[in-house]
RNA sequence: GGGCCAUUAGCUCAGUUGGUUAGAGCAUCCGCCUUUUAAGCGGAGUGUCGAAGGUUCGAGUCCUUCAUGGCCCA
């Protein structure tokens, strides 16, 4: 086609209709849906010599924000600016078209008297959701909207599909976490979430660098996942012939390090557990773990409390904010709640006065908690404390003195050597972090083990194996050590105030349809 | 795993006691409109009512099973 033919394009939407208002339609004449609408379009533009396809760059000059936040320095400048189409207003001979590019959205206008007939007719091809380029100069509207002046357009992009309605957006959940792009496009909040995400890795990197940790990354595929209890996802090797399961924590990887002298480490990686999927629960998660020599949970107590306070300080401007309704206040230091003597207050009952699995269903019994039936002892006494205990914990509180039974790598407090030196940080009644002195004793830490392969013997599927490698690490020395895991999801979701796990992860795990 | 709820046009949603050809807004298509912004005016409804069975003269609506999601419980 001559390139000096005159762009223009008309649905054949009506073409094989009768006049509109006419005969009733025979069945298969007539609708275009809008996807055929818009490839018919885009093989005009083709024809026409207007490949969307075919541009490979465009040198943008300006962001959407900068130019109407400093539109004193901006003024009767040119620039040139690119983005998706989100709403087209037709005004006969003019347009105005609003663009969206990363940082947000601005107006452009179109006039036929300045872009020529050919360049705005091509406004006829476009649709909402096409990327297009802009230059001009920029200038504010009668009604003061900061707007570029559509001196020259390129067309970037086709969008072969409708974007989501743009007064409600994209409110159906499962279309959000599985077309995660539309929902970014349609609601402005899921942009800030995961800007506030990653400005929050930023700053945790930032403050452990001052501090002198290094980051590293250590094996996500290994031959026995342990460091904590839980299911493990499994998977197989095929040249070594062999299964691997996926990393259910950082932990044992990481003192192998202390171990190496690597005194102060670090990992934000990805674990896995093969559990249920919950608003607080996804199956793939980011775990911060670090690690320090010579120091203990004393000093994890202080670097939590400083590393939040900073955080939550650089996000808002002050040690306040606000989840679902609940004030929280991050200023140091945190208050601490000692777990034994909270329990005892609580239901008149000592932990240590709890010594068989027996006495502990009956303790929950008694406390008209349900527990399943096949839990040992310490899993039934850490469900009642998560019952009775843990949701009055709203402000930043550090649960402190576990007993040594459910803390298997956790250094004996000298004075009581039931308990250990151990915290678990609660906000909003939900664990953010768990640290402790590490345990360097490996002769204690094999009886440990040894402890937990009687209850895997006995069923319980989330203890892991003896890890003999580690054993081994740990009979070469490991200095006293304070180590800390902080889920960064459940942290994410504190500084956004998401209700849902699935809110500030991009793409949550779900079932695939069909 | 159990209970409750939802699924209707590309998107957001109505749809009565089972009753004629399933509706609205946005988006889309046609016409008009050169500073609008939920632009406006006039015209056009585009659908496997999540899927499969069943009850019925008749099912978006009632029943069963299944699928996906949400909330609560485990």
């Amino acid at each position: 086609m001559p390139r000096s033919a005159r762009f223009a394009w008309k649905s054949s939407k009506f073409r094989s209709r009768p006049q509109p208002g006419g005969l009733p339609l025979s069945e298969h004449e007539g609708h275009l849906n809008s996807r055929e609408v818009r490839l018919e379009k885009l093989q005009h533009l083709r024809e026409g010599g207007f490949d969307p396809f075919s541009t490979t760059r465009y040198d943008v000059t300006a962001l959407s924000r900068e130019i109407i936040q400093d539109y004193d320095q901006f003024e009767g400048r040119v620039v040139r600016i690119a983005g998706r189409i989100t709403a087209i207003r037709r005004h006969g001979g003019a347009a105005f078209v609003d663009l969206l590019d990363t940082m947000g959205r601005i107006q452009t206008h179109w006039r036929e008297d300045v872009l020529g007939e050919e360049s705005f007719r091509l406004l006829d091809a476009l649709d909402l959701g096409d990327f297009v380029g802009v230059s001009g100069e920029v200038f504010k509207t009668r009604r003061q909207e900061v707007t570029v002046k559509a001196e020259s357009v390129g067309i970037l992009a086709k969008s072969l599909r409708d974007l989501p309605e743009k007064r409600h957006g994209l409110t159906n959940v499962d279309l959000r976490y599985r077309q995660r792009y539309l929902d970014l496009i349609a609601n402005p909040d899921v942009r800030h979430t995961f800007d506030v995400r990653a400005r929050t890795l930023g700053f945790i990197r930032q403050f452990l660098y001052s501090r002198r940790f290094v980051e590293v990354e250590t094996p996500v595929l290994q031959t026995i996942a342990g460091g904590t209890e839980a299911r493990p996802f499994e998977t197989f090797h095929n040249a070594l012939g062999m299964p691997l399961y996926l990393r259910i924590a950082l932990e044992l990887h990481l003192k192998r390090l202390i171990v190496g002298g690597v005194d102060r480490v670090y990992e934000i990686g990805r674990v896995f557990r093969n559990e249920g999927i919950s608003t607080r629960h996804n199956p793939e998660f980011t775990m911060l773990e670090l690690y320090q020599a010579y120091t203990d949970f004393e000093g994890m107590m202080e670097l939590t409390e400083s590393l939040l306070s900073g955080l939550v300080q650089e996000l808002f401007g002050t040690t306040t904010m606000t989840y679902q309704g609940q004030a929280l206040n991050f200023a140091p230091p945190f208050p601490r709640v000692d777990l034994v003597e909270r329990l005892f207050e609580k239901t008149g009952v000592r932990w240590e006065s709890i010594t068989t699995r027996e006495e502990a269903h009956a303790f929950a019994r008694d406390l008209g908690i349900k527990v399943d039936p096949a839990q040992d002892r310490a899993q039934v006494m850490d469900k009642i404390v998560g019952t009775v205990v843990e949701p009055d914990l709203v402000q930043p509180t550090f649960l402190w003195h576990h007993p040594v039974d459910i803390s298997p790598l956790a250094k004996r407090d000298p004075a009581n050597p039931l308990l250990t030196e151990r915290f678990e940080l609660f906000i909003a009644g939900r664990e953010l972090a768990n640290a402790f002195s590490e345990l360097n004793d490996p002769l204690d830490q094999r009886e440990r083990f040894q402890a937990q392969q009687l209850a895997r013997a006995q069923g319980n599927d989330e203890m892991p194996p003896l890890d003999e490698d580690f054993l081994t690490a740990l009979e070469h020395g490991m200095p006293p050590t304070g180590g800390l895991g902080l889920g960064i999801d459940r942290l994410i979701m504190l500084l956004t105030d998401s209700p849902s796990i699935r809110d500030v992860i991009l793409f949550p795990t779900m079932r695939p349809l069909g």
